[in-house]
DNA sequence: CTGTTTACTGACTGAACAGTCAGTACTAGT
DNA sequence: ACTAGTACTGACTGTTCAGTCAGTAAACAG
């Protein structure tokens, strides 16, 4: 019944040990980002990454300390270069903001375009984010304090040097930001995509449009403090969202 | 060492049975929200859900055939009133778009004011829908199948009848919704509030002044079309957001 | 007072899995 | 050939819970 075979080399792959050791460790991430896509963090077991990374489940643990740090590592390796990226084309940009936000949502639908996965790791960060706390601050240190501060930065230049108008940079990055947010949120997670698939260039070309002409300093933007978002009427209505 | 007092009936509570059954879901349902909220669904155990509701496990399982079934019947009883009246709202507005939002954000603005635990359910939604897929349908049938169509439909007729710009109802629909989304999520999950406490009232005042004249049939809307949002350059971004 | 029904109890079961560790297999140095 | 060391294995452990079910106890009917 036992298979001890005395001691006789395994063909198959030649031998675990001649592959270089180093590699390891993205091999068992490459693995483990295929199978989160897949199934999510929780419904994917240790051992189907090991064996996934063609190893035991207990070679996985000598290089990672626990399964969390999995999705930690994945997290770093994949999101640092883009959000710096980001942040230092932000940061740099001078004169109108939009043309910054222009020039960014550009390569963002670039992205979407070539790599079909483009949506699934945020939606992968989103899934998972609630119940690690960890991966959470991550994800924040990592990628949201240096974007966002950086686009709130912009756009308040841009209120400075005239070329926008004069609203909260805060609340406008978030509205910068937001669409994009839905978009992932609606289709990867609800399945509600827009009648002809995801289309993020046509989400994209209508969120620079909107925010081309929502930014602008036009005269006709007088139209606003009509209502000061505080009528109390109707308030009848059920609670939660 | 066992509690066998023979028959002797209960002071405490004046004997379950006595109150009325059919308080008991909802019971369990305050209950199971108010842990959902402190420590998400995944940490929060039957037991301590029974515990709460001053019941036993057993009995949560006469009333909800799974641990699920809670999250789904606390979507159901909150959610749907609120989804109807905003459909209802969008459905009957006759003219601009741009005042049926005014209306509704205006509405939304209260409740946050108003209900300190309005943002916390949505978090608690997004935090679970990720890991069950049957929420996430109720949510989409209850809510979101309700509203986006509506509001889509709006500004359908919006541009039909030169109210606002011509852009794709079904994009633009998403550029209303996700501002809200983002703030939710960066202040509720990645704990990144501006400097000033959650706001929605800026965050909705400024969206809605972008919306406006974003959406306006001004002149300058020219500005669009200068680029078609796909400049080849600077392709190489490392990949993941 | 004696069934019968209703509402509930809580010890128990079974399954899933993260993480461990004694042991194996190959490699390299001498 | 022998030894030391490195890379890996996978059976095992411990724990955590969702869900079950035999049993209790009050309430009610006749």
């Amino acid at each position: 019944m036992t298979k001890t075979e005395t001691s006789k080399p395994q063909n198959a792959a030649r031998s675990k040990s001649r592959r270089r050791p180093e590699e390891r460790p993205d091999e068992i991430l490459d693995a483990a980002l295929e199978l989160f896509l897949a199934q999510g963090f929780h419904r994917t077991t240790v051992e189907q990454i090991a064996r996934a990374a063609q190893l035991s489940k207990g070679a996985v643990y000598l290089y990672f300390p626990a399964k969390p740090d999995l999705l930690v590592a994945l997290v770093r390796r994949g999101v640092g270069g883009m959000a710096d990226h980001a942040a230092a084309l932000l940061r740099s940009h001078q004169g109108d903001p939009r043309q910054a936000l222009r020039k960014l949502f550009a390569q963002i639908g670039q992205r979407a375009q070539q790599n079909p996965n483009f949506a699934k790791v945020p939606r992968l960060i989103l899934h998972e984010v609630p119940t690690s706390p960890e991966l959470a601050e991550i994800y924040r240190t990592e990628v949201l304090d240096k974007v966002l501060p950086a686009l709130v930065d912009l756009l308040a230049r841009g209120v400075a040097a005239g070329h926008i108008r004069r609203l909260d940079p805060e609340m406008t990055a978030r509205c910068v930001v937001g669409p994009m947010l839905a978009h992932l949120l609606l289709s990867e997670i609800f399945g509600l995509q827009p009648a002809a698939g995801l289309q993020w260039q046509s989400l994209l070309e209508t969120q620079l449009s909107l925010l081309d002409a929502g930014l602008a300093r036009t005269a006709d933007a007088a139209a606003r403090h009509t209502n000061p978002v505080n009528d109390p009427e109707l308030s009848h209505v059920p609670d939660l969202l």
